[in-house]
DNA sequence: CGATCTACCTGATGGC
DNA sequence: TGCCATCAGGTAGATC
């Protein structure tokens, strides 16, 4: 479910109301949810510290701690994480509740249990977080430049969809993001990166900003079945501008051709053969 | 190295 | 109504 722009809204979010928070109690109740380590580990690595920045790379949150080590979140596909006063009832697949001291509690609710919370020692991150330690650039806060596209996209010979949804390539994109960037540089998902010329690189990066700052801007992007909502329970509004996911039998906005959808190793992907090439 | 499956889970949706 | 198949924003690991 949320991809860059909808972590970065709750990293925002956090780092709005959490920061210099102590923690009081942790209640962890999925073990899956902790799995990296265990439920012990997350609530001694949590029980009295103090919140500090809160960072992101990728798709994962990183929230440092004042015992020089961090608490990792990874939403994957059906996490939340929900600002709420002790007095309203869980909901259904609540996880993990950080208990704060001005009397709030941070909640990770997840239904599909891919997500998952951890406390790791950044000095320790190969072992501890392998994952976390090989993702490439993240696609908003390190591709900034056409020259910092150009260094992911030149050295591989990949289809394009593949490559930007490949966290070790350049972090943040999934399958939402990855078309809807695609679509606006004109670009077919099909198409091999070896095979990108200047003006084709260009196209994309200036697509990948753009898509990803409005994106942003939107707080991201919220499906018909609400599953990614921010701290408060609010919803993005980026979806009203998506051009193509989801849209495939429509026609294309941009040049009237009907929106075509395919399943590539069990995903699908969304685009418009007439301008996309 | 790159492409494609499967597995991990629950829930929503649509067809019959 | 119920039952079943299909699909879902992610990622790791195995296989070809």
């Amino acid at each position: 479910m949320p991809e860059l722009a909808e972590v970065e809204t709750v990293r925002r979010g956090l780092a709005a109301t959490v920061v210099g928070r102590r923690v009081t109690s942790v209640g962890v109740t999925g073990a899956r949810t902790v799995r990296r380590t265990s439920a012990q580990a997350v609530v001694g690595g949590l029980t009295g510290r103090t919140l500090g920045a809160v960072g992101r790379r990728g798709k994962y949150l990183l929230l440092q701690l004042d015992s020089g080590r961090m608490l990792m979140i990874h939403l994957r596909m059906s996490g939340q994480l929900v600002l709420a006063a002790p007095d309203v009832p869980l909901a259904k697949h609540t996880h993990v509740v950080v208990a704060l001291d001005a009397g709030q509690e941070l909640r990770f609710v997840d239904p599909r249990t891919f997500g998952e919370v951890a406390v790791i020692d950044p000095a320790r991150l190969t072992e501890e977080a392998p994952d976390l330690a090989s993702l490439g650039p993240d696609a908003f806060d390190d591709v900034r430049d056409v020259a910092a596209l150009r260094a992911i996209v030149q050295p591989r010979d990949r289809m394009l969809k593949y490559l930007l949804t490949d966290q070790r390539a350049i972090a943040g994109l999934g399958n939402i993001y990855s078309d809807e960037v695609l679509h606006r540089a004109r670009l077919a998902p099909s198409r091999r990166s070896g095979s990108l010329d200047a003006s084709d690189v260009r196209r994309l990066h200036r697509a990948l900003r753009g898509v990803l700052a409005e994106a942003i801007d939107a707080r991201g992007s919220s499906l018909g079945d609400a599953q990614y909502v921010d701290l408060w329970g609010e919803g993005g509004s980026y979806q009203a501008a998506h051009r193509v996911y989801g849209r495939a039998g429509q026609q294309c906005g941009r040049c009237g051709t009907t929106l075509e959808r395919a399943a590539w190793a069990g995903r699908s992907t969304f685009w418009c053969p007439g301008c996309q090439a």
